[in-house]
Order: structure tokens, then sequence, then C-alpha cells
DNA sequence: GTTTTGGCAATGTAGCCATC
DNA sequence: GATGGCTACATTGCCAAAAC
């Protein structure tokens, strides 16, 4: 990128020469200069490498619009863009009514009235001077039709500019003398970087561009045969000034650059091409889709939640999303682990960081940094603790850095206000014929987008009708699609779904019910993600058995014991036996797959308490022990119901353990005794089939099995 | 050393209320 | 109407002291 690019395109656009003014050229007196920064400037480099044969050039979206001597058309075999890059041509800027009106005079000292061959002074000096009478006049046109305008508060329309007999050729007439008052002589390629840039502030203080750019705005309606108001041109009334604190009546300008590369073979590659925004760049564009085939990704949607900026605005909704991620770490967590052991060496490069990743709105992503949770944000440092990484949308385009996470969430969805999606949607096509009909103002003043439904069809057939919102235009409301649907399938597309295996799976979760292009495998609602205050126990690693210790350990999610006892019946009435099973599973085992059992006991009470703790990597009976304490500073006499076994290895004991109590049952049976549960089948198999050559000779239900003190 | 018993922690259900 | 949060109330069951 080049480090002058904004008073590159400055200059582009007032129609000089990049290469000479920036680059390599001649100060006024003639003497060769070049911009200091040319050694190190990758432009230069890539220009020199090419000289010596057949060359890639590699740029910015920036340079599109930017007409520059080595991306001259006739040097270029083939161009190809990459992305959505129609955004970068969009550009708003604005300036005060009355400096548009002002009088002013064409720049004597600009190149346009230097000397012609054979012209002789007094010629020269009078095509200036009629210049500038032509100027006052075509001021004139335009001055009366937007002064008319102005005093009836309301917006100036192409009938007013005809009424005044302002034509298309008047304004690219006023937009030359506007950039005449650049100057030639302020800009040359041996000025540094800060001269060049007071260079361009001068002519921006001048405000040449913009009154050049609005003459051309206006000039380029007059063209169409609508007679509206203009759709580049608006007038704002009683706006601040940050700078002078006062208040002015502004001309806003919003309109769009055109695009270079015209005559020259062109690839875009864009997995979100549209048709209708890139013709109006390149009208000749033909489309081809080639169709990729996704393996190892699997996609969940939820279809009740759309996830607005204001919907995370709120602390406990933004909490539900880290816990809905939590949860989806810690069902990937022994996958993530493996992956870890596999590339032990490399887990320091970004790029094969199993952990998942979590793209939300900004806002959410700067709320938990100010919340103190241990986030590695993109292009922050890396933090191994953190347990998913963050990107937000807008920033997520063309990276790589997550092509082997094990899991994406998106989170909500960026969806411009019906006013800036106009603005956007007139700057593109201020040209067309055809209006950006406005979205009136509702009941309460508020201008807010449309709603429809919507049916989505998921792969596993199933099928939800969301209410999405819309823009009754169809050029906006393929902006919008752009801006809000596309972010989303380029969240999805970082995990490189092409490029997965099986062997490389990804799960996608989307928590956002904006149908996109992407085709969820199945849907989802938002209350079967969301964690419930069990589950929330678990993942934070610590369930006590006893309600009044929940309540205790975790005073965020009960008030008082009895809610515990209230939310576990509830929960066990909806899934009443395997609640039962489960918990007589995890007391008749003394480790389970990742957890450990410990009893303890508390002040004020001798009787002893028991509860499961979730293992983590090296931990020892201290570090569990410590554990309990942190969540129950009373616990005391902390002891782990049986041995503690690496994580990894404890769902081996786990199967052990269920294998040698279902063997226990059989034998019980066997002699006509009644046990009224079993080990559930899917316990079993859930770790696969195993050889187990003899049940372990301990007798399950020991009396004393083995118990393991932290003190 | 064994059994009984009182106290109370823990549990499940019913029902009310607020919110979505 | 579904859901989630709470309290009241009746019942269950455990622990440890008391009684045998």
């Amino acid at each position: 990128m080049c480090r002058k690019a904004e008073i590159a395109e400055k200059v582009s656009v007032a129609g000089y020469n990049v290469t000479e003014t920036l680059c390599v050229g001649k100060d006024p007196d003639g003497n060769a200069v070049e911009c200091e920064f040319k050694g190190s400037c990758p432009y230069f480099r890539q220009l020199s490498e090419r000289r010596e044969g057949p060359g890639l050039l590699i740029g910015a979206h920036a340079y599109l619009p930017i007409r520059m001597e080595m991306l001259a058309e006739k040097r270029l075999d083939l161009v190809v863009i990459d992305e959505t890059w129609w955004q970068s041509m969009v550009r708003h800027t604005s300036s005060p009514i009355d400096r548009f009106t002002a009088k002013r005079q064409p720049g004597w000292n600009s190149r346009q009235y230097g000397p012609r061959k054979g012209e002789s002074a007094q010629a020269n000096q009078h095509r200036f001077l009629d210049d500038a009478d032509e100027f006052d006049r075509v001021q004139l046109k335009a001055t009366t039709a937007i002064r008319a305008a102005y005093d009836a508060r309301r917006n100036v329309t192409l009938a007013d500019f005809r009424a005044a007999g302002l034509t298309t050729g008047d304004c690219g007439f006023a937009a030359g003398v506007e950039y005449s008052r650049l100057g030639r002589a302020e800009l040359h390629p041996g000025q540094d970087h800060a001269t060049q840039h007071e260079a361009v502030q001068r002519a921006v203080d001048r405000e040449a561009f913009t009154l050049a750019r609005t003459w051309r705005c206006i000039g380029a309606e007059l063209a169409t045969q609508r007679t509206g108001p203009l759709m580049s041109l608006r007038f704002e009334y009683d706006r601040l000034n940050r700078k002078t604190g006062t208040l002015e009546n502004l001309l806003r300008l919003d309109y769009s650059v055109e695009g270079l590369f015209q005559t020259v073979p062109l690839l875009m590659i864009d997995a979100d091409a549209d048709p209708m925004l890139i013709e109006r760049f390149y009208p000749n564009a033909t489309f081809n889709q080639v169709a990729a085939r996704w393996t190892g990704t699997r996609v969940r949607q939820v279809t009740d939640r759309t996830g607005s900026k204001l919907a995370f605005k709120e602390k406990s909704n933004r909490d539900r999303v880290r816990g809905i991620a939590l949860d989806l770490v810690d069902q990937l967590a022994p996958h993530i682990e493996a992956i870890r052991r596999r590339n032990r060496l490399k887990e320091r490069s970004a790029t094969l960081d199993p952990r998942p990743l979590v793209v939300c709105q900004m806002q959410v992503e700067d709320a938990w940094k100010e919340e103190g949770h241990a986030i590695e944000y993109d292009g922050g440092p890396r933090v191994p603790d953190a347990p998913f990484r963050v990107a937000h949308f807008g920033n997520v385009r063309g990276k790589d850095d997550w092509r082997h996470t094990t899991a994406a969430i998106i989170v909500g969805r960026n969806e411009p206000s019906a006013p800036e999606l106009e603005r956007v949607t007139r700057a593109l096509f201020y040209k067309s014929e055809e209006e950006v009909p406005e979205i009136e103002a509702n009941d309460r003043g508020r201008i807010v987008l449309p709603k429809r439904a919507v049916t989505m069809t998921a792969k596993d057939g199933s099928k939800a009708t969301v209410q999405v919102s819309y823009h009754p235009d169809e050029r906006a409301d393929r902006v919008l699609r752009q801006i809000r649907e596309a972010e989303i399938s380029q969240a999805i597309a970082r995990v490189r779904p092409v490029h997965r295996t099986e062997d490389d799976p990804c799960e996608v979760l989307i928590l956002t019910n904006v149908p996109g292009r992407i085709q969820p495998d199945t849907f989802a609602t938002w209350a079967q993600l969301v964690p419930d205050r069990f589950r929330t126990m678990e993942l934070a690693g610590f369930v006590p058995d006893l309600a009044p210790d929940c309540a205790d350990a975790y005073p965020t999610l009960f008030d008082s014991p009895a809610a515990v006892r209230q939310a576990a019946s509830r929960r066990n009435a909806a899934a009443k036996c395997d609640a039962s099973y489960e918990s007589s599973f995890y007391r008749g085992c003394h480790t389970f797959e990742g957890s450990i059992r410990v009893e303890y006991r508390r002040e004020g009470n001798r009787r002893g308490r028991q509860g499961t703790v979730a293992l983590r990597p090296g931990d020892t009976p201290e570090t569990v022990a410590q554990r309990v304490r942190e969540a129950l500073p009373d616990a005391y006499a902390v002891v782990l119901l049986g041995a503690l076994p690496d994580p990894l290895e404890a769902a081996q004991v786990a199967l052990d353990a269920a294998i040698e109590l279902d063997a226990y049952i059989e034998e019980v049976e066997a002699e006509g005794g009644v046990i009224w549960w079993r080990v559930p089948a899917a316990t079993v198999s859930l770790h696969g089939e195993r050889n187990v050559v003899r049940p372990v000779a301990r007798p399950l239900l020991d009396p004393d099995p083995g118990r393991v003190s932290a003190f």
C-alpha cells in the first residue's frame, strides 16, 4: 500500500499524473526529484521486478480508482480482483453550502492557465478572464436553484437546476475551474510527505476537491432524465462543526468513484458477488458459478434470535453468547486437546490453533475486553488461557488465521440503518435513471426497514420461517444483503470449509436467523444452545450435589437453595429417568470422563457432602481441593473419591467402572436380587468398543474405596 | 456395642407471580 | 400460553446423641 495513498487518490481525481507528481519527477526549477519513500516502496519494487520479465503486481483495492503509470492498462495482461471491493469505491464528503455559493476565481497559477504554444500573454490573460466570467454565470445558475430550495427547507431537485438553465457541460467546466485553484507548482515528488500533505490540505481547505466533485455529481445527474431530488447531493441543516463548535448548513455528497481496467481482461473472485453491483462498475461482466463441496463442516443456525446491535448491549445476552461458546469449547475439548498434542511443537502458530473462533460485533468484543475475560482478539497478543479466539465483523475478510479451528460461532449480524443503507445505495447508483425510494418515518418518527417472512430449509429437511428486514428497492436490498449476509458468509469462510476433510472437521454455529447463502445442516433454538444453570456450573468446573452448596458457590446463578431445588426439579421433570441414571452412575463410579467426585465438609455441619469437579491438565489432589475451597471458602477436609488419573485416561477408567458395575448388577440379578436401574447403554458405547480382558478384582461397592486426602 | 430417637437438612410438589 | 423464579408445605432421610 502506498504510504501517500490518500494524497495519491486526490491527485489522481484532480487529473494529475500521480507518478510524476508524487513518485519521480521534477521540481519547479527542473531538478530531478523522487519520493522520500521510494526506496521502501513496494510499488516501485514490484515495478523494477516486473521490468525483468513477466510478473505479478499486488495492490490494495484502494488502487482501483487511481490512475498510476505502472497500472496503465496497456502494461497489464490480466487484472484479478479478490472479494468484495465495491465498498472501497463509495465516498462521502460535505462542505458548507455558503462555501459552494461564495464568489471565487479560477487559479491563475495552475497549469491550466500556463502559456500555451503560440499563445500570446494577452490571449492567455483573456482566456483566464473569460473563464472567470463564465464561471460566474454557471455559479449563478446553480446558486439560484440551491438558494430557492434551501429557503424552502427542501432538497434541491434536478428540475430546479434545469429551470435555472444549468447543463452537464456547465458542470464539467466549473469542475475544471475548481481544480485550477489547486495550483500547479505546489506539488512535486521532491517534497517530503508532510509538505505534500500540507499542499493537498491547503487545496482541501480551499475545498477545491469537494467543490469540483459537487459539480461533477450535479453534472452526472443532469445527464439523466430524472427530475426529482439529486441522489448524490443532500442538504444537512444545523450540523455541528466539531472544530469550530458552530452550527453549519452543509451540502452532503454521497457518490462512488469509477473503476479502472475497463479495457483489460479482468477476473473477479467473489463468493458473494452480486451481478447488479458489479455491473454498476463493469457493465460487460459475465458471471460463472463454481460449485464447491464442503466436507467435514457442520453448520447449525438459530431461528429465533436476530442478534441486533441493541440485543448485545445487554450484558445478559453477551453472557449467554459466552456460555454457548464455552459449552461448545467444552464439547470439543477432547478434539482440541488431541490436535494440540499433535501440534505440540508448532503451537505458537496462529494458523494451527484449534481453539474455536467467535465472530461478533465490535461492541461485543470491546465489552468482553472491558469485563476482564481472558480474550484473544484478532490483532492482539496471544492469550493461551483464552478458551476461544475472537474477531469482529468487517475485520475478517481475506484472513487465514483460522484455517484449522475446530469451530466458528457467528454472533448476530451487522445491519445498516435504513438511512445509511439508502445513502450507500444512492452513492452507488447516483448516475442511474431510477431514484432510490426512501423509507418513511413510522408513527414514532423512526425510520426502520420493513420485515417480511422468509422460509428457510435446512439440509436435514426441517423448515423455519423467520422475519427478515429488507428494503423495497431492489438495489438497496442487494446492498443490504452484501453488507449483512455477505459478512456472515465471509465470517464462515474463515474456517476454509472448502479445504476441510472428514479428518479436519469444523462445527459452525450461526447465532442469527438472517438467512444467508449457506444452507445450514440443521436448525436450533436459542434455548437449546444457551447452557442452563446446571450446565453453567459444569462449565465452571464444580457441581456440588447439594442445593445449598450450589447456591453458595454460584450466588449469581441461584438466589437460594430453594431456587436450586426448584430448577433441578423442573430440569428433571423434562428428563427424569436420565437424571436418576446419571446421578446414580456418578455416585457409583469414582471417576468419570474428565471429572472426579469429591467429598468435603462445611463449617457448622459435620456431615460429609459430595460434588463433582472437572479435571484440568496437570491437576493434583491439592489443585482440585483448592478449586472446591475457591467456590466454597468454608469447605474443609476435602477428599477425592478414588485415585486421580490423567484426565485423558479418565474415560478409560470410567469405562472400566461401567463395565464392572454392569457385571456386578448381572451377578446380583442372577442371585435373584433386584436392582432398579442399569448403566445406560449409551454410556458404555460412548467411548467406543474396547476389549476388556477381565473386570478389575476390587469389589465395586468397597466400603473403603481408596480415598486420597488433599491434606 | 447396638438400637432408638430427636433435630434438622434436604427433597419434591403445588401454586403464585412476572416476563416474554 | 410457556417459561423461569420464588415461597410454602409435607415428607424423607441422615447424623449424632441418648438410651439400652
